[in-house]
DNA sequence: AACTCATTTGTAAGCGCTTACATTGATAAT
DNA sequence: ATTATCAATGTAAGCGCTTACAAATGAGTT
């Protein structure tokens, strides 16, 4: 019959079924609203002509996408990895779908990403950590779409927020830190600028110190990208120190882990010469050698979380609520008391 | 003004500016086909209402998306994040924008994102590995969806591959181990079922014994998932074998990571008394202790290539060409000879 | 029997954009 | 002066879907 080549539309079913496409539509979309005998006859004919409906056309014509869209800083490690399985697991599971861009830490790209999201027709957007132009928020705003920041928690800042509260955790591990005698600390902290996550990290070391009302006024402090590689060569740095410190900090734990590959290297042993610490708690924490103390994080818990809150925004049930998502230091091999030696 | 709240569309440009809707999409798309003055001023509107096109509204239009899916069994840990990042930077690079979703190494939730992925109007799909139902390329072909495989090369499979050959890669892999003086090999195996480079990385070790025309006919092997824990529990039930594998060859890096993991537990020592082996050479495999001897697997310029090819394809540039990209063995310190006591 | 009301289905407008085609006005060629 | 040509812009159809509203049908009420 010289059928059509292309991909079957609302209407070629309409015909093969007989019916009108308004009567298609609602087998597809509220079943109960049409009679058991035409809707076996409609879905009939979607088997057979095989008809998957035009996302784009129905967007259009109900101006809502069921999609989600999430802009993280990278995925070239697992930092984020297993939050955000958790949050479109829950997505799904609330039937929305999620597209993920990232943005490499660049506020550029992130500012594109959002728009092509917004353009995309995302009904809801997750954002990494606060810091971020104004306009942009403004821009969403605007846009009417609803967003939430994750991995951070400021109950006070423009946007709300599901996540933890950055400084207090790095705070706890400091305070545990000093508790075992660490007197000379040294921190490989991850780009701070444009990063409110790595700043409180920062924040939280030089609170803890502060409290102990300890003179440590400064300590030696690295910024470098989160990248194995560059842990490695920061801690070589703070190990050329004079006077070395006895434990390295680090922003989180690839770069801990990359402290940790160094010490190996200059054959420093951990921790009986230098401790180290970490931050995530992500997969690796416990497999590097030694095994990391660090701050756990429950990611999953946090992405469901931020999922069902999101959507809650999204369906008007909800105007934004903030959620704190607590963490808890796990204690393993890498921190000890320093060396006796003086 | 009492100004409408919804965002602003091409009209409310057009108005702005003075012009027809034609002349902004013609200022939006192709700026030379416009006057300079006009389209300055078509800008500015652009501007002032902080326009953003509407994606849905376009892909109707011109059908098509400029979006290309990826559907990957997992995000949970890093083995295709690497891969996946260059292949959605040269996309970028090309003016697409990359849709991933997971399945969790399930065909059902596979198939029902492809049509998700497809119904969203997909440009194209990059889809892992061949295993799969004829009826989903059927239905691909269908709605003329150009499609590429990674991950695996198999240039006489049903889909144009960009990948490795995943069974001479552990063959070789193998062979080293025979050469290294081990006979005892037992295999930690990725579930094979509907993972064709899972299959191929048992058949390569299979391949390879027989090659050296050796008297092993079988050896243990224990199918799990790609989990870490799961890795050491299969190391652990290895372990209680008799006589004892000398050596533990892993379907994967994660895989090995958790043996490592369990041999450090129980106190076996890697390599003096048992070697592991893994396989992809992801950032794990130089962190772990000892360092994995395994096999580098190439994933950016896979990534790269996989887009490329894909590009290609879906702007009717290609009918789909296989890639194979070259592994090869990278020997670090968790593959040495067996312990010479028998 | 006449009427009301609910249920099922159809009709057609409209979502925001691109683009084929029509129109306009200016310049060049005759 | 007249006409052909071309560049810049406008007009309007249509992409595939949903849904407000209308129409038709049938059951229950009085």
């Amino acid at each position: 019959m010289g059928k059509n080549r292309s991909a079957p539309t609302l209407n070629d079913v309409a015909k093969a079924a007989g019916v009108s496409t308004a009567t298609v539509s609602r087998c597809l979309n509220s079943p109960d609203r049409v009679i058991e005998a035409t809707r076996q006859r409609v879905m009939q004919a979607v088997e057979s002509l095989r008809y998957t409906p035009n996302f784009a056309a129905r967007v259009m014509a109900v101006k809502r996408s069921f999609t989600i869209g999430a802009i993280i800083p990278t995925m070239d490690n697992a930092i984020f990895a297993r939050g955000l399985q958790a949050f479109q697991d829950q997505l799904r599971e609330d039937g929305y779908t999620l597209l993920v861009s990232s943005s490499a830490y660049d506020p550029e790209a992130e500012r594109e990403q959002i728009r092509t999201l917004v353009a995309r027709g995302a009904d809801g957007l997750l954002l990494i950590g606060h810091a971020r132009e104004p306009e942009i928020y403004e821009y969403l705003e605007r846009h009417q779409v609803p967003s939430l920041v994750a991995w951070s928690f400021e109950p006070d800042a423009t946007k709300p927020s599901v996540g933890f509260n950055n400084s207090e955790a790095m705070c706890e591990l400091a305070r545990r830190v000093l508790a075992a005698g660490h007197r000379r600390i040294a921190l490989i902290s991850g780009i701070t600028k444009g990063n409110d996550r790595a700043q409180a990290r920062v924040a939280g070391i030089q609170q803890a110190l502060l409290a102990e009302g300890l003179a440590i006024k400064k300590f030696p402090l690295i910024e470098t990208p989160y990248e194995i590689d560059k842990g490695a060569e920061a801690f070589a740095r703070l190990m050329a120190l004079d006077p070395r410190p006895t434990v390295v900090m680090c922003g989180n734990d690839v770069l801990a882990a990359g402290a940790l590959r160094e010490a190996q290297r200059l054959n420093i042993s951990v921790p009986e010469q230098v401790s180290v610490t970490g931050f995530d708690d992500i997969e690796l924490a416990g497999i590097v050698h030694p095994a990391l103390t660090t701050v756990h994080v429950p990611h999953r818990e946090m992405g469901r979380k931020a999922a069902r809150e999101l959507v809650a925004m999204v369906e008007g049930r909800s105007l934004g609520k903030s959620v704190c998502i607590n963490t808890h230091v796990v204690t393993r091999h890498s921190l000890a008391p320093p060396p006796a030696a003086e």
